[in-house]
RNA sequence: GGGUCGAUAGCUCAAUGGUAGAGCAGCGUCCUUUUAAGUCGUUGGUUCCGGGUUCGAGUCCCGGUCGACCCA
């Protein structure tokens, strides 16, 4: 039998070990082997036949959260999956032993229960206990019930406490499962495959973002951690899998913000013989799908601007450069010279970086002017072509792409592209955009371009974003189990 | 990376530079339909860390750690 240890100081700790070690004197296991439940919760209350008192038996298993004890009889409340259930405990039904045993439990303690239900005075449906084991002990005491835990720093860290005592953050991180489940119904009903991809990439392609390094010891090199899925599940267009997605972790050696975690989740989706076009069909279907399956509304509020997001509506067009035009007022913006450009970006209170193209001075405006204030679901279209070199020029007008960023609470959800796949043009626009660090260019793609890849369109969809919007949080910690912090403390 | 704010009991929070407190949780008591249950009593502190100022620092100053927000 351990000692208390040493860095222990609190003495709940202590009482709580000293439980601990009473039961396994007396032959209890504190950790017992299994316990096999009937039901959880929410079914549990749903079984109950209206007027049938104590008659539909059930087992539910869970943490114990609130205990109202009233000397010979207590009202306790578990928690497990599906939430919250409410136990009444009886000295006379359990016996004296087991009255006492179970008066010895402590809030958090996992415990199993046998019983039937009933409606209480105040018409909650509850379990009136036969039998009660404990299933596991617990030692450490549970944050307060009512405030719960609010240490932005504790609730990250201890993610598990925060699920336990925060219903709120509970149900959003559930729901962020349900889209993610729903999604992969609604691509699977439309054919698609689910595939999985190198993580592990000796070229990190696919986007613009610093990547993080590793380092293979059998192999004695070096690895990227990939920044996107696109080229891999591209490969597989060529291999003739003509609709196929994945959902997958990208990690960015970047900054880390509101809307920024190093490793973030992606769905990326491309269907072979669509183009941009039908991707916009595509995302507002399934958007709309999360939003009747999931959510069972059309109307999210955002919550940074308080304003109600409509998905049911129409769903604006417009092109990049018409938004730009509006913004600067100016028909001829992209006429200006460079130095027009910048004073321009000035008046806007926007900082210009003295080396950045002229492209990108515009693209700070639309970013940092435009992007935010684009609320309701909107396409932009015909962006600028230097913005994304894996896309189809277009036909009219060849300075701006076959593509599409659908925007929504001012965040950027899903780029979209018809994809380049003439492999000469690809090599080019590669080339350009590498400049010097031609190291930077996945030639096996190019490889696989050559072997003929037939037109496709295809999409990304930020899924943590897509978190933020759909559930309303502020930030997208609140949308992830576990966000990246400073190791510590 | 810069600015602002924050860190006090297991949790949620108080405390003019002058004896560190409350609620919940814990421990002990009363109570067999409670809903943040109620009742009486009670334990619990490296005030994030390290320096400094002061007769005296949770409080003021400097440095650091971690976090939140804003900016880059």
């Amino acid at each position: 039998m351990s000692e208390i240890p040493n860095e222990i100081t609190h003495d709940q700790y202590a009482v709580r070990l000293k439980k601990l070690q009473d039961l396994r004197a007396t032959g209890v296991d504190p950790f017992r082997a299994s316990f096999s439940p009937t039901h959880f919760s929410a079914e549990a209350i749903k079984g109950y036949v209206e007027g049938q008192e104590n008659v539909v038996p059930v087992k539910v298993a869970g943490r114990l959260l609130i205990i109202r004890d009233m000397g010979k009889s207590q009202f306790v409340k578990i928690l497990d999956q599906q939430g919250l259930i409410q136990l009444y405990v009886k000295k006379d039904l359990v016996g004296e032993a087991a009255y006492a045993a179970f008066r010895k439990l402590d809030l958090g303690d996992i415990i199993g229960t046998e019983g039937t239900l009933f409606k209480t005075k105040s018409g909650e449906i509850t379990v009136r206990v036969e039998r009660c084991v404990l299933v596991a002990k617990s030692l450490r005491p549970l944050p307060e019930k009512w405030h719960g835990l609010t240490d932005p720093e504790q609730v990250y860290r201890q993610r598990y406490l925060d699920v336990i005592v925060n219903g709120e953050s509970r149900q959003r991180l559930l729901q962020r499962s349900r889209i993610v489940t729903a999604i992969r119904r609604f691509l699977e009903d439309r054919q698609f495959i689910e595939i999985e991809t190198p993580i592990l990439q000796s070229v990190a392609g696919g986007a613009a973002a610093k990547p993080f390094t590793t380092h293979h010891n059998a192999l004695g090199c070096d690895f990227f951690l990939r920044i996107s899925l696109e080229l891999y599940l591209k490969r597989m267009l060529v291999g003739g899998w003509d609709r196929v997605f994945e959902i997958g972790r990208n990690f960015r050696n970047e900054g880390i913000s509101r809307k920024h975690n190093p490793e973030f989740t992606m769905l990326e989706v491309y269907q072979a013989y669509s183009d941009h076009r039908g991707m916009m069909i595509l995302i507002r279907d399934l958007l709309t799908t999360l939003c009747r399956d999931v959510l069972g509304t059309f109307e999210v509020k955002h919550a940074s601007s308080g304003q109600v997001i409509n998905f049911g509506g129409e769903w604006r067009e417009v092109k990049y450069k018409d938004l730009i035009v509006a913004e600067t007022g100016d028909p001829d913006w992209f006429g200006r010279s460079k130095a027009e450009k910048i004073a321009a970006a000035e008046k806007f209170g926007l900082k210009v970086e003295p080396h950045w193209e002229e492209f990108e001075i515009t693209n700070e405006i639309f970013s940092k002017r435009i992007e935010p204030t684009l609320i309701q679901p909107t396409f932009v279209l015909n962006l600028p072509k230097e913005l994304c070199p894996l896309a189809k020029i277009n036909r009219e007008d060849p300075t701006t792409l076959d593509v599409f960023e659908l925007t929504i609470g001012g965040m950027e959800i899903a780029p979209a592209y018809s994809e380049q796949n003439d492999p000469l043009v690809q090599r080019e626009m590669f080339e350009a955009q590498a400049g010097e660090e031609k190291q930077n260019i996945d030639q096996d793609f190019l490889l696989a371009l050559e072997h003929g890849m037939p037109p496709a369109g295809g999409m990304g969809v930020g899924i943590d974003r897509l978190c933020i919007l759909l559930t309303g949080a502020e930030s997208i910690r609140d949308v992830m189990l576990f966000p990246q912090l400073r190791p510590g403390s």
